[in-house]
RNA sequence: GCACUCGUAGCUCAAUUGGAUAGAGCAUCGGUCUUCGGAACCGAGGGUUAUAGGUUCGAAUCCUAUCGAGUGCACCA
C-alpha cells in the first residue's frame, strides 16, 4: 500500500507550505517568497491556518486579489487533509483541517519518542557563548538572564538536532585578579582561606575595591562638589532667563542641566557614604592610610600576572580551581552544564598573532599609540592593542572566533550577552568578516535589563547588586512557604505531601519560577522583577504549568494507567468529541512549528507562551470533561492518550526551558 | 555632540516581523463547586498602540517630525 504523503510529517504548517508551493509554482516565479505568508489563523472562526499570499500578488500579477485567491485555491490540492478552503475579506484563504487527518497525525505523534518533533535536516555546528561571569567576583542578577536564556537556547538547539557546544567564556584574566593577588599578599586571613577559599578571596576582592574606591573618591570629591556648585549656578542662570517655549534647544538644555545636577548630587551622596563607611571603621581606616597607592599597585599585580611573573602565576593557578568550583555550585542549582569553560586566559597565547595578522592584512593601524581597526561609519575604533601594549577584550574575542571556527569548525556562534554591548559586537562581527570569517554566522543574542519596581536595575534595598546565590535561596524559601500554605488548604487527602517532597517541590517551583519569569518576556525588553508575580499560584507562571502537569499525572495515578502501554494500545479508534479536544490536538501538533519559530529568532518566550496555552487548554478541558469517568471506553482511552501526550509536551517543553516538572505538588 | 533601543489596558507584558475586530496575566466586578487535585474553571468591563503627518488593499509594526524614557560612545570587560 502506498503511504499518503502526509504520514511523513507531523508539522501541519510545513505540510501546507508544500501544498501551496505546488499550487503557486505555475502562478509565480518564486513561490518560496510567499510561503511565509501561510500562518496559523488569527481567529479560530477563520479556521486553523490562513494563507495571505493573494494580496501581495495582486500588484505583481495585476489582477484583483480575490481572483488570485480563487486561482490559488483551484490549483491547491488539500482535499485529503482540509475542508474546502474559503476565501474571505480582501483575499485571505482560510483552511480548516479534517478531523480524520488530525487524528492520523495525532496517533503518529503519540507513539513518537520526540512527540512529533523531527530533527533538523540541516544541522548546524553551533557554539553558544553564555553566562560568562568574571571568576572571583560573586555572580549576581546581571548573570541571570544570560545564563537562563543561554541554557534554554542551548537545550532547544540540541533538541532540534544541531551540533551544539556550550562555552562559558569566563573572565579569568582580568584586572580583578590583580586586586585579589594584592589582597592576598597584604590582607590575607589564612584561617578563613583554609576553611572557605572563595569566601575569603571574595572578601579580599571587595576589600581592595573598597579601599581603591575610597582613595579615588576622596581625591575626586572636591571636584565633584565643585561640579555640583557649578551646575547649580548654571541652572539658576538658565532658569532666570525668560522662558521661550519655542526655543527647544534651550528647553532641552535646561532639562539636561537638571538631570546632570540630580545625577551629580547623587554621586556626591554616594561618594560621601562610601568614604564614611571606611572612615567610621578604625580597621578600614588604618588599612586605607597604610595603602594609599592600592589601586595602582593592584594594577601592577595584574600586569605582572600578564607578564607571567612566577609568583602571581602560581597564585592564579591556586585560586582559579577554587573559583570554578564555587561557580559550579551555582550552575548545579540552575541545572546548567557547559561543554567547555574556556576563559580569556586560554586565548592569551594567540593574541600577538591576531594583532600581527590584522596588521599584515592592512586592517589594523596605529593611532595615538594604540593598534586599531577602523570600521566604516563608526567613529570609535576597535582597539586590539592598547598604547601600553596590553591586549583588550576585542583581541580576545577575535582570537576566540578564530579558535571556534578553525579548531571547532563552528559555522554559527551565538553570544548571549546584554544589549549594552551591541556596539562592541557590531564592530567585532564586521572586523571578523573583513579579517578571515565572512561566512561564519555570528549573532549577538542581546537581552534587556532586570529591573526593580523603581524601574532601575534590580538592587537590594540598600543599593547593592543582588547576589545570584541569595536570589536562588530566596526563591526556594518563598516557594516553600507557598507550598506549605497550600498544603494546609488541600481538599484532596490523597495529594498530601511528605516534608522531603515539599523541599524538592519548593526547589523546582522556586527556581522554575525565576527562570520562567525571565524567559516569558521578550528577551530584548527590560522587565520588572517581582517575586509575588513570578511565584504566584495563578496566572502566566511556571507554577501554573507545573500544576497542570501534576494534575495530568494525578489522572494516571488515580486510574492506575500504564502510560507506556496506553501509547501502543491500538484496540480502539480515537475520537474527538469536544471542541476543546480538537484545539488541544492542533496545539500539540504545532509543537515542532513553535520550537522552530523560537529557534529561528532565538526567543524562548515563544515557547513559554505556547506552554502556557497548552496548560490553559488542558485546565479548561480538565474542568469541563471527565477522563476516567468518560461516557464510554473509547472516549476514555482517547482522552487518556490526549492527556499522556499533553503531559509529555509540557514536560519536554519545560525541560527545554530548564524547568523541572513534579508529578505531585 | 554622535549613535542605538524603546513608548501598547490601572499594573506587568504579548502580538507569528505589514494581515481580518490589537491579545494574555494581574488587579476590579460577576458567576461555577458532592465526580479525575480549587494552586481550578466560566464571564464582564477596561485601548485614538505617546502625538501629528505620510507610504498602501491593510500600519502597533515601515518613513518624517515632535514629545518622553533608557543605553552606549578609544585604550575596563
Amino acid at each position: 500500500m502506498v503511504q499518503p504523503l502526509w504520514t511523513i510529517t507531523m508539522n501541519l504548517l510545513s505540510l501546507l507550505k508544500q501544498r501551496f508551493s505546488t499550487a503557486l509554482s505555475g502562478l509565480v516565479d518564486s513561490p518560496t517568497d510567499y510561503l511565509p505568508l501561510i500562518r496559523p489563523a488569527g481567529d479560530p472562526k477563520f479556521g486553523d491556518y490562513q494563507a495571505n499570499c493573494a494580496m501581495p500578488l495582486a500588484k505583481v500579477l495585476g489582477k484583483p486579489a480575490k481572483d488570485i485567491a480563487g486561482e490559488i485555491v483551484s490549483r491547491l490540492d488539500v482535499n485529503d487533509i482540509c475542508h474546502p478552503p474559503e476565501i474571505a475579506g480582501p483575499g485571505f484563504i482560510n483552511l480548516k483541517f479534517k478531523d480524520e487527518f488530525l487524528l492520523q497525525q495525532f496517533v503518529a505523534a503519540t507513539i513518537d519518542e520526540r512527540v512529533g518533533v523531527e530533527k533538523s535536516s540541516n544541522p548546524q555546528t553551533v557554539i553558544i557563548d553564555y553566562s560568562s561571569p568574571n571568576v572571583a567576583k560573586p555572580m549576581h542578577v546581571g548573570h541571570l538572564r544570560s545564563s537562563v536564556i543561554g541554557a534554554a537556547l542551548d537545550k532547544l538547539f540540541r533538541f532540534l538536532g544541531h551540533h551544539v557546544t556550550s562555552d562559558n567564556h569566563i573572565g579569568d584574566w582580568g584586572t580583578q585578579f590583580g586586586r585579589i593577588i594584592y589582597g592576598y599578599k597584604n590582607f590575607l586571613d589564612e584561617a578563613a582561606y583554609n576553611t572557605n577559599p572563595v569566601g575569603e578571596l571574595s572578601r579580599l576582592y571587595r576589600l581592595v575595591n573598597q579601599l581603591s574606591d575610597y582613595h579615588e573618591l576622596k581625591t575626586g570629591l572636591p571636584k565633584l562638589e565643585a561640579t555640583v556648585a557649578e551646575l547649580t549656578d548654571n541652572l539658576a542662570t538658565a532658569e532666570a532667563a525668560p522662558l521661550d517655549k519655542k526655543d527647544k534647544a534651550a528647553a532641552q538644555k535646561l532639562k539636561d542641566l537638571r538631570n546632570a545636577l540630580t545625577a551629580a548630587k547623587e554621586e556626591v551622596v554616594s561618594a560621601k557614604s562610601k568614604i564614611a563607611s571606611v572612615e567610621s571603621n578604625a580597621d578600614l581606616s588604618a588599612k586605607a592610610q597604610a595603602h594609599p597607592e592600592i589601586a595602582r599597585l593592584a594594577r601592577v599585580e595584574t600586569a605582572k600576572l600578564h607578564q607571567n611573573d612566577a609568583e602571581n602565576l602560581a597564585l592564579w593557578h591556586k585560586f582559579l580551581p577554587e573559583c570554578l568550583k564555587a561557580m559550579d555550585q551555582v550552575y548545579d542549582r540552575l541545572d546548567i552544564k557547559f561543554d567547555m569553560t574556556l576563559g580569556e586566559s586560554y586565548y592569551q597565547p594567540m593574541l600577538a598573532d591576531v594583532v600581527s595578522d590584522l596588521e599584515k592584512r592592512g586592517l589594523a593601524k596605529e593611532s595615538q599609540g594604540a593598534m586599531c581597526v577602523f570600521i566604516e561609519d563608526n567613529s570609535a575604533p576597535f582597539i586590539v592593542r592598547k598604547a601600553d601594549g596590553a591586549y583588550t577584550y576585542a583581541t580576545t574575542d577575535l582570537a576566540t572566533i578564530q579558535d571556534r571556527v578553525e579548531r571547532l569548525h563552528a559555522n554559527t556562534i551565538l553570544y548571549v550577552v546584554d544589549a549594552r554591548q551591541s556596539e562592541h559586537f557590531q564592530l567585532l562581527f564586521k572586523t571578523a568578516a573583513l579579517w578571515k570569517y565572512p561566512h561564519a554566522t555570528l549573532k549577538h543574542i542581546s537581552f534587556g535589563t532586570v529591573m526593580g519596581e523603581d524601574r532601575k536595575p534590580y538592587k537590594t534595598r540598600s543599593g547593592d547588586t543582588v547576589g545570584l546565590e541569595s536570589l536562588l535561596d530566596e526563591a526556594v524559601v518563598r516557594a516553600k512557604a507557598i507550598v506549605e500554605e497550600n498544603e494546609s488548604l488541600k481538599r484532596d487527602e490523597d495529594a498530601k505531601l511528605s516534608s522531603d517532597d515539599i523541599q524538592l517541590i519548593a526547589q523546582r517551583i522556586g527556581i522554575g519560577g525565576i527562570k520562567y519569569a525571565d524567559l516569558k518576556h521578550h528577551r530584548e525588553s527590560d522587565y520588572v522583577f517581582n517575586w509575588d508575580k513570578m511565584l504566584a499560584k495563578k496566572g502566566d507562571t511556571a507554577t501554573y504549568i507545573q500544576y497542570a502537569y501534576a494534575r495530568v499525572c494525578s489522572i494516571f495515578r488515580k486510574g492506575n494507567i500504564d502510560r507506556e502501554q496506553l501509547r501502543h494500545d491500538k484496540s480502539f479508534k480515537l475520537t474527538l468529541t469536544e471542541p476543546l479536544e480538537r484545539a488541544m490536538v492542533i496545539k500539540i501538533l504545532r509543537f515542532e512549528e513553535i520550537l522552530e519559530d523560537a529557534a529561528a529568532d532565538y526567543r524562548p518566550n515563544i515557547l513559554c507562551q505556547y506552554l502556557f496555552e497548552i496548560a490553559d487548554l488542558f485546565s479548561a478541558f480538565f474542568d469541563q470533561h471527565h477522563v476516567l469517568n468518560a461516557d464510554n471506553e473509547t472516549v476514555k482511552k482517547s482522552r487518556l492518550k490526549l492527556c499522556d501526550i499533553t503531559a509529555r509536551v509540557m514536560n519536554q517543553g519545560l525541560g527545554l526551558l530548564g524547568i523541572e516538572t513534579i508529578e505531585q505538588m
